[in-house]
DNA sequence: AAGCTGGGCAACCGCAGTGAC
DNA sequence: TGTCACTGCGGTTGCCCAGCT
């Protein structure tokens, strides 16, 4: 048997191909190489075939802004099921879908990793915020993206983002935990934003009993809040709205169904807002590049304006 | 102009599931 | 029931090219 050919296609071997397909369909892919048509293996064609040869695919069209979202939100949803999630796009691979949440990690770990402070020596979860949140105090404008829509979130997008799918239901969060600077769940290796698929993934706020706990809450801007008053002003906030219609009382152990819903308005994340004023870039610019999900982590946060 | 870097993309690899025997 | 081949999927790698220095 002649050698096992790797690498690019040529144009007579999609040829061969195709014409297989066309008198056989899309099977017996190992019968191509045994009848002598082409040295690929089955699997090689066969994924030559899915990705690049199938008629209506979207070859060389970039995804949309729609599209983006739609892979997000069901990312979120079912995990790294590329397979999945390519069939709710048209004309879109699993590969398709695998490489543009690859690029979109990449965008996100680089701008997070180049806007981090360098401490001199790691600490781990001892007096700081979240390190999203401490990134997003930092953080340079970037360049636009075709994520430039993005301008109004959900908690329950919050749920499902991306950073909430790194941790199994054995690292849920919970908000005092997410509100309280001295309570974190988070590890450094976040950044390394490696998910952890789970398919029933809900985002749970274990023991959220009100009021919050007695710890004052010292923010980056210097204002301790007590606990009422923070109470208080987190009703104010739409964040409470996911919740729809329960009272404080009720949110003790919610579980969050993770598809996205379309509730209403969402703010911006009022810490990006205070970055802004410290460092003024073009608001838009600034905010729209980001990864949807970097303000999903922080929408929940009330406006330090508002304290 | 040359070298470097990063993003996008295509393709390969390894593993798991499934069905035929 | 075990084995094998085939297929599908997700992770990873490597190439190409555009932009930057």
């Amino acid at each position: 048997m002649s050698e096992i050919k790797k690498g690019p296609w040529k144009i007579e071997e999609d040829e061969v191909l195709i014409k297989h397909v066309k008198k056989y369909g899309p099977r017996d892919w190992s019968s191509i190489r045994s009848k002598g048509l082409l040295q690929r293996t089955g699997k090689s064609c066969r994924l030559r075939w899915v990705n690049k040869l199938r008629p209506n695919l979207k070859t060389g069209v970039k995804f949309s802004a729609e599209e983006e979202r739609t892979v997000v939100e069901l990312q979120a949803q079912f995990g790294n099921k590329w397979a999945r999630i390519a069939t709710y796009l048209p004309g879109r691979t699993d590969n398709d879908v695998k490489n543009l949440w690859s690029s979109r990690q990449k965008r996100l770990a680089k701008i997070l990793r180049t806007s981090a402070p360098q401490p001199s020596k790691p600490q781990k979860n001892i007096n700081r915020e979240p390190p999203i949140l401490q990134e997003v105090h930092s953080v340079e404008a970037p360049k636009l993206n075709s994520l430039a829509e993005e301008s109004s979130l959900s908690m329950s997008q919050y749920c499902s983002s991306s950073y909430m799918n790194n941790f199994d239901t054995t690292n849920m969060v919970s908000l005092p935990e997410l509100v309280n600077s001295t309570s974190l769940p988070f590890e450094p290796d976040l950044f390394q934003l490696e998910f952890t698929p789970n398919e029933k993934r809900t985002c749970i706020w274990p023991q959220f009993p009100l009021p919050f706990p007695q710890i004052p809450l010292q923010t980056n801007f210097g204002h301790p809040l007590e606990h009422q008053e923070l109470h208080m002003k987190l009703e104010e906030t739409d964040f409470l709205d996911y919740f729809g219609q329960l009272s404080a009382s009720d949110i003790g152990n919610v579980q969050v169904p993770l598809v996205p819903s379309c509730s209403g308005p969402v703010r911006r994340s009022e810490i990006v807002v205070k970055r802004e004023m410290d460092n003024p870039v073009t608001p838009d610019s600034f905010i729209d590049d980001f990864p949807m999900d970097m303000f999903d982590y922080i929408d929940p946060l009330p406006s330090p304006s508002e304290w």
